[in-house]
DNA sequence: AAGTGGTCTAGACCACCAT
DNA sequence: TGGTGGTCTAGACCACTTA
């Protein structure tokens, strides 16, 4: 006979599933702040009355979706956007030497503009609503060799401005999650090359019609909201992408 | 008090990873085919003096690495490459609709070569080694997206011929996996964006120069040893590689 | 020393599949 | 019906961190 569950004992699924789902709501809701801890497993174990194993489990997948972070003897805590998580899973350039730098930013534009119908699309918005638009250059080992640019919904940005964006601490997701509460746990890319158009070729240093490598990618926070809808095009001449697939620690 | 292991009890880390060893030991060894059942968990249990819940953990982790797949009341498979496999892991490719297919494979060419500085360092073989080099391209839904060049050491494909090639089954993968028993478990890929070349441009239909994405991919078999080298040349015009990242089912 | 996560065990019951 | 994996529990001990 397994524990009781509250007053939700209905069968909706593994009892491990509805903690984690639980423990998910908690953490789209701000009980926890990022980089803080979570309660203990045996005090979730207590609190939701069941076996602190159960409790294990469901924190195992979210641990795997590195959404939580476990430190032994100090206790699971939020993951949290810094330069080592953004190298780790959100940044893929690499120059030759395959080892990863933290790239510098500098900012190009920053708009208010109205969606197309792509950018509408990736953020789950209709035409013309209203969207920030930001542009940037990122430099890896003193050579400009990216132009990012960055759709936001107004209505989820709705104070940023260009001063609160440049005066950001590192990392730009670090920002949505400080500032607003979005934490970034997933993203999805698209890839392909293109022809570089005039204005970043300028940038870039490159001839226009060089090929360039477009990365449109989509970043969610919990629940799949997409928060960011993002264009990056690449100067792949001396640096690749890289993509190791499957891999365990 | 836990469990003795056999004459081996010697303290090298937890028991569930010395068990996850034993088991793509076995693997690499090929006591169990692919598509072929384990034994059952409460069998291994028994074979290695320890409890289900430590083969469990072991098996888990084989299974989140997609060594193993687990069937529920049929018993726990060596995963094997099949078209389904190889769309949902190895192939990222994606026209327009998102959907994925299967491509049509097409031979261009089969020599035996001596492989360069780039080959010989991504196979971990040594310059002017044997290697065997196959050209091919690839068609979705009716045309010419891609040009793949695919290297294999002469040393671990011996007797590999052309027309064994030609008369493979579905995917080459399930080629290696079944005539040389080995089986690509993992693999690592760099993109960049570069200008088609001449020869592929007349294959894809696009003019020279134009932007293609290059996918530069290693295989790997158990214990990280690379059994293929593959460039792909990809036209993305109309169609996409797509990364979902942290993707958990 | 107290508290945390990490490992391991043992046993119960459930859900699913084959026969 | 018997065997398989899937879930859940309960308790012991270990390894590590912090105070």
């Amino acid at each position: 006979m397994h524990g009781t569950f509250e007053q939700n004992d209905l069968a909706l699924g593994p009892l491990y599933k509805r903690v984690k789902t639980l423990l998910v709501e908690g953490l789209a809701r701000g009980d926890w702040q990022p980089n803080g801890a979570i309660p203990s497993e045996s005090r979730l174990a207590e609190q939701y009355n069941v076996s602190i194993g159960t409790i294990r489990k469901a924190i195992d997948e979210l641990v795997a979706e590195k959404i939580l972070v476990r430190q032994q003897g100090r206790g699971t805590f939020v993951a949290a956007h810094g330069e080592d998580r953004f190298l780790y899973h959100f940044f893929h350039i690499v120059g030759s030497d395959r080892v990863k730098h933290f790239p510098v930013a500098k900012l190009l534009s920053f708009k208010k503009v109205r969606a197309d119908a792509l950018v509408a699309e990736r953020l789950g918005l209709t035409r013309n609503d209203r969207v920030i638009q930001i542009q940037n250059v990122l430099w890896l080992e003193g050579k400009a060799i990216e132009v990012d640019t960055i759709y936001l919904s107004s209505a989820l940005f709705a104070d940023l401005t260009r001063e609160i964006f440049v005066s950001r601490p590192s990392t730009i997701y670090q920002l949505y999650q400080v500032r607003y509460g979005l934490n970034v746990i997933r993203t999805t890319e698209r890839l392909r090359a293109a022809a570089a158009r005039a204005d970043e070729a300028a940038v870039l240093e490159i001839p226009e019609g060089a090929p360039v490598l477009e990365i449109e990618r989509i970043a969610f926070t919990y629940s799949d909201a997409p928060i960011e809808f993002r264009v990056s095009r690449v100067n792949t001449a001396q640096h690749v992408y890289l993509n190791d697939l499957d891999r365990m620690p």
